[in-house]
DNA sequence: AATGAATGAGAATTCATTCAT
DNA sequence: AATGAATGAATTCTCATTCAT
């Protein structure tokens, strides 16, 4: 079963009908999980018949695919997009507080989207993908640590790259679940963590 | 609807049974996905009638919901082991590295399981499940901290007990699930987000 | 994708489900053709859910691999009761002619169904079912033709009794097919060939 | 529901992309049979889109209808190469031959596009092209055996342009599709079906 | 004349759940 | 208690056809 999109559509009309699908898949996981996740609610929630979303994609896992390559894109535009706004940021921390805000607010609207590619990206054999963004978002990771390579000597910029999401996100989830949400609390632990990761290499 | 288990046989054949009914389940998700977790499936795997499954799971949510709490128990179990098995360690770091050697056992060959039950307790009203379980899993945790308080003098326990499992969670998984998982790389990050954000207090 | 059923019902209502479900498929090709054919209609001709239906058959080409064996045994089961009745007949000529007519039974206001059957034979790996049934179809051909040994000397009855059944088919189609079916046409055609064919041998 | 062509080019582009479709249509049936062909797979296959299929043909069932003319046109033709090339041989059983040669080329890579056509013209209301396909093809054979009268005085023509392709046909696949394919026991067969058929007549 | 994006009815298939035995 | 046949709403996916460009 081909995961690839079945056209790519290069015009106006199409491209708005594969990015309204694409967006609605991505709204419905987010909501309400893998569980309401199909194709006619997609179809319909982006305002387009079931048939048009087999022109653009051949199947149901070809869609989940190309929303894990897009959140991959988003995650990326995210990170470059602070990648820029803090490059005046004199101190570690400052830089670490301000990637950790970005990531947070990704997360936590998008809680169940992102679980959900996790489980996805196991699923499927979405490799290729996977090796990509890491590539690249290893590269971004990289520049905005650059200046500070005398206070963390050790780190792998592309090794940080996969395991500071995760770190970011999981304690983010740990301390935004709760009832109610400890949000500040949330940043604080999530910065600690960060920068206890990232020191540690000098040790 | 109720995520209760219709009746939770304490010992004999019917223990058995729901025993097989779970255990397929797990089956099914770490091989194939949730996308093939299906209840026929989980029956004839199981090796019993599709009604004798919900004899004893009112629906398919309960089924899930079991098998959340099942995980949880195992988690707790083997955490409990490695609290036991580190009892005379000396250092914090290989401590660290016990702790999180335990909590990837469950991941190995079970990424699609972990990513699963993580997907479904967003989606499930499970929260006092998921709090239970971090209560006790943050108990031990913090049994196992508790000798090393002069070296991360600002850590305060009941938080590091909650932060640390997710922790060493996410940051496994964010290894573990890659193909051919990074089972050895996951360990090293593991440890050192564990042990950088423990440390940092102390800076 | 198997053609083989799903499971082959040994029960009184399981078997009676499966049989509803053959005929009726039989019914609406013969009625509408090929075009016609689909899951939900045979569903419903058959008073039997759709979900039933995928009980016994994977797939809808397992359906039509079926009924191909059910209609061959119930070719060969005319065959063969052609073969005791005229197991008194003096001539060759009328042992042929009731060998025709019967051929001809399964034609008579089923062309569209003949004619699916060949198309579908064709297109399905049903090889080995297709053998099945001219082989036994050829060897009661062969005990018919044995009383006729001195008026049909070249013959070789294995050769003939793989030519014969597949001749009588083929002129038989040919003429019934017509609108309207031209049947006494094709029976003389049909006798005259096989007739014919037997013959030449002691030109 | 019009089964006439929308237009028949005459000439030109237009005339090609006409040819294209139909040429297309019987490759796909050809190739994968009845449940393969539809609109879209033989707008594909012919180059053209799917509009211009619908500029040429108002329904799928007046492309079946063309595709059937076809291959009427297209089995006359071979009709009267043969009986050109044949003009000069001396014995009837010479004449057969090559006939069944060359009903057997045409069959053998035309296995499933015959069996579909014949259960599309049962289903379709094309008598009128039927009747004159008969017309012609007997007018043929009648030329091609009246040199022979003498040995077939009982033949009508026309009869027999009904009945010799099907006997071909059948007794060719009867042996074709045999493993290993006994082609040349298939022609001998075939030629002794025809020839006895002819001959029977004047017993 | 040609294109191809879009449509949506409808066909194939799945699967949670019930219930008679 | 257990079975498994049966159900049918829900889901995936197809394909004949239209129409704006």
């Amino acid at each position: 079963m081909s995961l690839g999109p079945r056209k790519t559509p290069k015009q106006g009309r199409a491209r708005a009908t594969y990015d309204a699908i694409l967006e609605a898949a991505a709204h419905i996981i987010a909501g309400q999980g893998l569980a309401a996740f199909n194709t006619n609610a997609v179809a319909e929630r982006a305002g387009v018949s079931i048939g048009s979303l087999y022109q653009y994609f051949p199947n149901k896992d070809s869609l989940m695919a190309a929303l894990i390559q897009r959140q991959q894109e988003a995650q990326l535009a995210t990170l470059q997009a602070a990648a820029e706004m803090i490059g005046s940021e004199k101190t570690l921390e400052k830089v670490v507080r301000s990637l950790v805000r970005a990531a947070m607010q990704h997360h936590r609207e998008n809680d169940l989207l992102a679980s959900a590619i996790d489980h996805e990206e196991a699923r499927l054999p979405v490799d290729a993908l996977l090796s990509s963004y890491l590539e690249k978002a290893g590269a971004v990771v990289e520049v905005m640590l650059e200046r500070f390579q005398h206070e963390i000597p050790s780190i792998m910029p592309k090794v940080a790259a996969r395991t500071l999401p995760a770190l970011v996100r999981s304690v983010t989830d740990a301390w935004a679940n709760l009832r109610p949400p400890q949000l500040e609390k949330a940043e604080e632990e999530a910065v600690r963590a960060v920068l206890g990761y990232l020191r540690i290499g000098g040790e």
